[in-house]
DNA sequence: ACAATAACGAGAGCATTGCTCTTGCTTGGA
DNA sequence: TCCAAGCAAGAGCAATGCTCTCGTTATTGT
């Protein structure tokens, strides 16, 4: 509210952006388990108990860290999305997009591990991490939107038993789109997760040698299963779409 | 190979088992994060140095905890595959297989994070744990191999891409089945524990709510992905199998 | 302009942790 | 019988998260 917003408020927040950068650093380099406040805060030349008027706890740090994490795939996603246009082939644009999570977690293992391996301290969800949490799944949404508006997606009927979930889940997530394929697509978002962790969590190791290929592959299949389909005609005859 | 094998040896094993016991215990109740060799030590009764001489490091007893988890989610597979003969319906063994693991899952959330979870410490996978942590996908395979058998399994062809590493995995995993059967069962193996995962985390919160329905549509779609088809003739014409 | 208030940084301190080292005791085999 | 090996306990070290207190500094209200 005032002029010049004191200097004061400007040193906290460019303290705060200081912490999460050194404690990012730390994560990258040991891992979250690893994470020290006192070496953040030696790392920073301030004493510990200094670091307690930007954090009230490791916890909140570590908090603060998920939060961003979430943000950076979300925009990951997003941004493989607006390099596509709406107008290209969804099938494509899903798969850049899956592709895009995978490079984005590649790039970030541990900031990855932190989002989507074990929760890690005494693990409660504030309410700030589920806007960001959101992001990467609006974003294969919002692919699957495009398509349905464009073509329309038609997948086999459920069986019986999901159908009243099935119900509700398009209501809550996606009134406009086929209950069917709001299904799918829950479906097809946890999967994508399943490879990527497992790819990265080591389970692949002596498995998957060609993770490229395989996660190509998969990530196409997936699209497949929500009723995404490879505009084969049109212009570009090429077979596979990448490299 | 002695006789008795002196009752310090027997002492030993107990004591060992003990410890694991507590160290379970200790997990479920606070997680991995939280488990201390001095808690541990303190609930036994004895010096926290004293635990040194079972476990040289706290790594160790998480390792020996990690391959007791792998060794029970792998059991509860295959105990869920005895259950049902090779001869029955191949699709609903898949199905029966997928729901243990998930079930097994849901009763014992720490241990399934400690081994599906980020890893934890240092995190390096000695020799110890690769036999273990392949139950699961063995059980998995011999469900297809089965149904391979009796039935032959048929699946589209692979696009150009993933045919070079779809044929190596193949060779090194089950060189009796398709290479399209092998790639697909390697995907819906790390599909099937992102779904688990996803539900166990947290991710699922106000997205699915009915899990136990969707988890089962899930494992039906995974079984089709791998080529499993309901024995839809025969006796029963109910629609959907499950209740 | 000045004083009250709030935020801040640093240091000391507490409880706890993983791990090591040394010191005795107990057991098993010669 | 006696010795070596296995064993348990205690003290101790370095490090952690977190709290409390005490001066200092900036912001704000009058």
């Amino acid at each position: 509210m005032s002029t010049i917003r004191g200097a004061r408020e400007r040193a906290r927040t460019e303290i705060t952006a200081a912490i999460k950068d050194e404690a990012r650093a730390q994560l990258a380099a040991e891992g979250a388990a690893k994470l020290s406040l006192r070496a953040v805060a030696r790392e920073l030349g301030m004493a510990s108990s200094a670091l307690y008027r930007y954090f009230p706890s490791r916890d909140d740090l570590l908090t603060a860290l998920i939060v961003d994490a979430y943000d950076a795939v979300g925009a990951a996603a997003e941004a493989a999305l607006a390099a596509a246009p709406p107008a290209a082939d969804h099938c494509a644009r899903w798969t850049a997009a899956c592709s895009a999570v995978r490079a984005w977690a590649l790039d970030h293992p541990h900031q990855y591990a932190l989002i989507y391996g074990s929760p890690v301290p005494g693990y409660t969800a504030p309410k700030d991490t589920v806007a960001p949490a959101s992001r990467v799944a609006l974003a294969l949404v919002s692919v699957i939107r495009d398509a349905h508006r464009t073509n329309g997606l038609a997948l086999p009927p459920l069986s019986l038993g999901v159908r009243p979930e099935a119900d509700r889940m398009a209501a809550d997530i996606a009134p406009d789109l086929p209950p069917a394929v709001v299904t799918a697509m829950v479906a097809a978002w946890s999967q994508l997760f399943g490879t990527i962790s497992f790819e990265l969590f080591g389970h692949f190791n002596n498995v998957v040698a060609d993770r490229d290929a395989f996660f190509e592959h998969t990530a196409t299949r997936l699209a497949h299963e929500v009723g995404l389909r490879p505009q084969a005609a049109g212009a570009s005859a090429g077979s596979s779409a990448g490299s």
